[in-house]
DNA sequence: ACGAGCGCCTGTCGGC
DNA sequence: TGCCGACAGGCGCTCG
């Protein structure tokens, strides 16, 4: 499920607060329940226990798709991968089919880790900054400038679609958001990253950061049972679009296998490369 | 260095 | 109705 624009919603839910649920940022942490061990990449479910109790929380980051929660003396990192979602709600609620992990805060109030696929995965660290050190750069951030994408594109030769599924040459790119700005900036997603025209590169920087941005002003994309979160499903352009036609040519849009990955494209707006 | 294949999991959907 | 395969917003690991 959960890309950039996703994980931004989830942080900013849990920072302001909905309708139906507060703020998480001052609560205490009582305690934590471990439901499926797996979730827990780091330390030991003993450790984590014992190092999370009687911490405030102070914060909620996002880094790429990693979701922050910054408590007095740790980082609680969580990646939601395909399935994840969180929720904040009375500690009297019936517990979910799925929750794996529960944090309960010293008020009536829990957060709960939702992953019915049990990909996520949870650290707990006093070391933020190493754990997230292999990260690309941050698409959104004042520090990510068209120079430093085209010095990065240029250092590789690899396919552009994986290449923006690659988190550790930009951060918070998945499936919809690298076929979404491919199209935006009219490049075939097997075009080679070195091979492009400072122009295309412009066009290519310009593009992630207005889907990025459009997505995160409409809560993300809600495709199907998963995530039902957002709406820039509406505004989706190629994905999940196969046959339908191309919103600028009429041209049906294709489907095709890259990376193992349902890859979405225009076959006349995104020519192959070559 | 790069890309392809597979595994990890649970659930939905469409075809027969 | 039931069964079975394909597929799903991610990523780490192998192997050529």
């Amino acid at each position: 499920m959960p890309e950039l624009p996703e994980v931004e919603t989830f942080r900013r839910y849990l920072l302001q607060g909905n309708s139906g649920a507060p703020s998480i940022l001052g609560k205490k942490i009582l305690n934590a329940d471990l439901l499926w061990e797996g979730t827990l990449a780091s330390p030991t479910p003993q450790e984590f226990n014992e190092r999370i109790q009687g911490q405030f929380v102070t914060g909620v980051g996002r880094r790429g798709k990693n979701l922050i929660i910054q408590l007095a003396k740790d980082a609680l990192i969580i990646h939601l991968r395909m399935s994840g979602e969180i929720i904040v709600e009375e500690k009297t609620n019936p517990l979910g089919k799925h929750y794996r992990l529960i944090l309960n805060f010293t008020d009536p109030y829990r957060l709960a880790f939702n992953n019915i696929r049990k990909f996520g995965r949870v650290w707990l660290t006093s070391d933020q900054e190493d754990f997230l050190a292999n990260l690309g750069p941050e698409p959104l951030s004042d520090d990510f400038t068209p120079e430093q994408f085209q010095e990065i594109l240029g250092s590789r030769s690899r396919g552009l679609k994986y290449f923006l599924l690659d988190q550790e040459m930009i951060a918070g790119l998945g499936n919809i958001y690298t076929d979404e700005a491919l199209h935006r900036a009219n490049l075939h997603p097997a075009t080679k990253t070195d091979s492009l025209a400072s122009r295309e590169v412009h066009k290519l920087w310009i593009s992630i950061r207005e889907v990025l941005l459009e997505a995160i002003q409409n809560q993300g994309s809600s495709i199907d049972w998963m995530y039902q979160g957002g709406d820039y499903q509406k505004y989706l352009s190629v994905y999940n679009l196969e046959g339908e036609p191309c919103k600028n040519c009429q041209s049906p849009i294709k489907r095709i296998k890259i990376a193992q990955r349902s890859t979405y494209f225009c076959p006349n707006c995104q020519m192959p490369p070559g």
